[in-house]
DNA sequence: ACATTGACTCGCG
DNA sequence: GCGCGAGCCAATG
């Protein structure tokens, strides 16, 4: 039988698990390298519906700003921050410089902005 | 088939 | 910095 989960799911959940430790990739980014373009919304859906014996590194995604995604002050705020830390992650008010920690600092500006002026 | 909802992103004010 | 609107796309009701 085939899989239930469809294949895009799969090739998130790939990319996610392969980010280095000690570094962040935002949403669109993960979803581009998955081969999912403009699929940043599915890759927070599929991150909110995994499986956690997976032991996925979500800490190590982020917004497109660098901030993380849940609401300041929120549990999973925290955790996230704490995470990040313990794997030598530098935060500051919930947010992250990409330049620094980013995975792929810059393939997403291609994928976004097609007209490219 | 239509409307709403999100761990999203971008541009503008 | 913050809020809004628009575009985006799969899941849900």
């Amino acid at each position: 039988m085939k899989s239930v989960v469809p294949a895009p799911h799969r090739a998130i959940l790939r990319t996610i698990a392969a980010i280095p430790r000690g570094c962040v990739a935002c949403y669109g980014e993960i979803a581009a390298r998955a081969g999912v373009p403009r699929g940043a919304r599915l890759v927070g859906r599929v991150l909110r519906e995994a499986d956690p014996a997976l032991d996925l590194p979500w800490q190590r995604v982020l917004r497109a700003d660098g901030r993380i995604a849940f609401p300041s002050g929120s549990r999973a705020h925290r955790e996230q921050c704490r995470r990040l830390r313990a794997e030598g992650v530098v935060v500051v008010h919930g947010r992250v410089d990409l330049a620094r920690f980013g995975w792929q600092r810059n393939l997403d500006r291609e994928l976004w902005s097609l007209p490219h002026a």
